[in-house]
DNA sequence: CAATATATCTTGCATGGAAAGGTATATTGC
DNA sequence: GCAATATACCTTTCCATGCAAGATATATTG
């Protein structure tokens, strides 16, 4: 029998919201200090994170797509001697300077919010 | 003459996605105190963030609208001698304590994007 | 050879922010 | 008196995207 989370379940999808628009981000910035391939972006989020920021594949692949399109990766395909084919991710110059941007807009974001929420005080 | 934005309008909306998800929970903040009304929180929002969160009308109202239904928020019209009728919205119970979830909820977001960002070593 | 782990990709759905349009009341200026 | 503007509400339509679900392929293990 399925449990019938009331509190739960009618929310079922809260943080996957709060995601949007981030993943680009995510994405990029594991990227950036080398290589990495679709399915170590995905478990690395999920255990870096302790699960916070967990995706899917079914997630995370259109995002590395979308980044190939735009040109902000390269792409590399590793066929080892043994084992399943990786598509490694590498990012481009434009790559990074998105990086920078996405970075930048997170945190006026983020910053909007926190002091919204924390109801910072304009004078002493 | 439209300003063709190279680089800021194929990024037409990066900070829009970035609020999914957020919007009832800044909504429920503003109206948290007290009272307010649709187009009090539409305009106090674009003053209070200097435009960091700015949303339109199109799209508060039917937020609000979904926390009304929710329960989370109760209704009061109030049509003045002279003025357009104002519909104010209040917190009820169970909208105060979804407020305070949706604050952990974007702590708890926040905190794990914070973190991935800024590379925060485990251990010394 | 069945099961499992690794690794990729695609289709279809649901959500929700935004643009655009619509309504109604009051004030201001001509 | 009437057009324009500001206030205040609401709705419909679009679209971007996260996710579930399913498909494919290779290698390992029992």
């Amino acid at each position: 029998m399925k449990p019938q989370n009331t509190r739960t379940n009618d929310r079922k999808g809260i943080g996957r919201e709060l995601k949007r628009g981030s993943l680009e981000l995510i994405a990029l910035h594991l990227i950036a200090p080398g290589e990495a391939y679709g399915y170590e972006i995905v478990t690395r989020l999920t255990t870096e994170t302790n699960g916070s920021l967990e995706v899917t594949d079914g997630t995370l692949y259109p995002v590395l797509y979308r980044l190939e399109r735009a040109g902000f990766v390269a792409v590399r395909w590793e066929t080892p001697e043994r084992g399943v084919p990786r598509k490694y991710y590498r990012l481009t110059e434009a790559g990074h300077e998105e990086l920078e941007v996405l970075k930048e807009e997170w945190t006026t974001f983020a910053g909007a919010m926190a002091r919204l929420l924390g109801q910072k005080r304009k004078s002493s």
